[in-house]
DNA sequence: AATACCGTCACGATGCGTTATGGTGG
DNA sequence: GCCACCATAACGCATCGTGACGGTAT
């Protein structure tokens, strides 16, 4: 169920594609290379199916041709980190808020000594 | 300089790309659909070129095949509703933020009125 | 010994324009 | 009457796979 390696007939089974086109995507598309045995046989990892799941997907639903295909699979880094930065930039935000409520309850604390119940509810 | 209306020839030499590719592009993607005089010829308005400069993006720098720029043409406006939304949620924020920011400094206001000069500047 | 896999190469289907042609518009 | 444009169709080239082959691994 969980086994380590697959041939490259269980993944091409898998993923619904002939092995001919595994071998010819694994030409065109420089992160995609599964080990090897020493004899040369495929010997494919989960982490490498994933990865055939992934580009198919760009493929058949994204319409990328393998060109897009490899330059989005080793740019995406970049997008993530791009990513990454807005999210820490609104965290970051959200501290500064959070800092700010605090000070707020500090004033009003301070508010409190000196009001003498003025207002109506 | 801002005319209104654009020939073949004079969007072909803009965009860098034959006239046979302009109208081949017509043929593929349907939301490129230029006005046509009574006679037949083509009146591009800037909004064409817009698009053509779009599509000439996603096909030479994403690498998207002419079903995936269709698709994209089409899909996009989904993609762009998601970041509207996005983007007036932090507006909204920001509006509460000033709103803070004024209820902070009229605390300010209030304390100076009981402080007598305590801190060095 | 019998499969399953290997790399290579030849083939073929699409996709993506481009060119050629004969005709019409401005 | 001249040039730019038109639609259509044939063509060409590159991309993207596929299948077949003889040879090697398991």
């Amino acid at each position: 169920m969980d086994k380590i390696y697959y041939s490259i007939r269980e993944v091409a089974d898998q993923l619904k594609v002939p092995q001919s086109t595994l071998r010819f995507w694994e030409k065109e598309i420089d992160l995609l290379e599964p080990a090897k045995s020493k004899g040369g046989t495929r010997r494919y990892v989960q982490k490498d199916i994933d990865l055939l799941h992934q580009i198919k997907f760009l493929i058949e639903e994204q319409h990328l041709t393998l060109a897009g295909v490899n330059e989005r699979l080793t740019n995406h880094r970049e997008e993530d980190e791009k990513r990454m930065k807005i999210i820490q930039k609104l965290q970051s935000v959200r501290k500064e808020l959070l800092a700010i409520r605090l000070e707020l309850n500090a004033h009003e604390a301070f508010e409190k000594e000196f009001i003498i119940e003025g207002d109506k509810e």
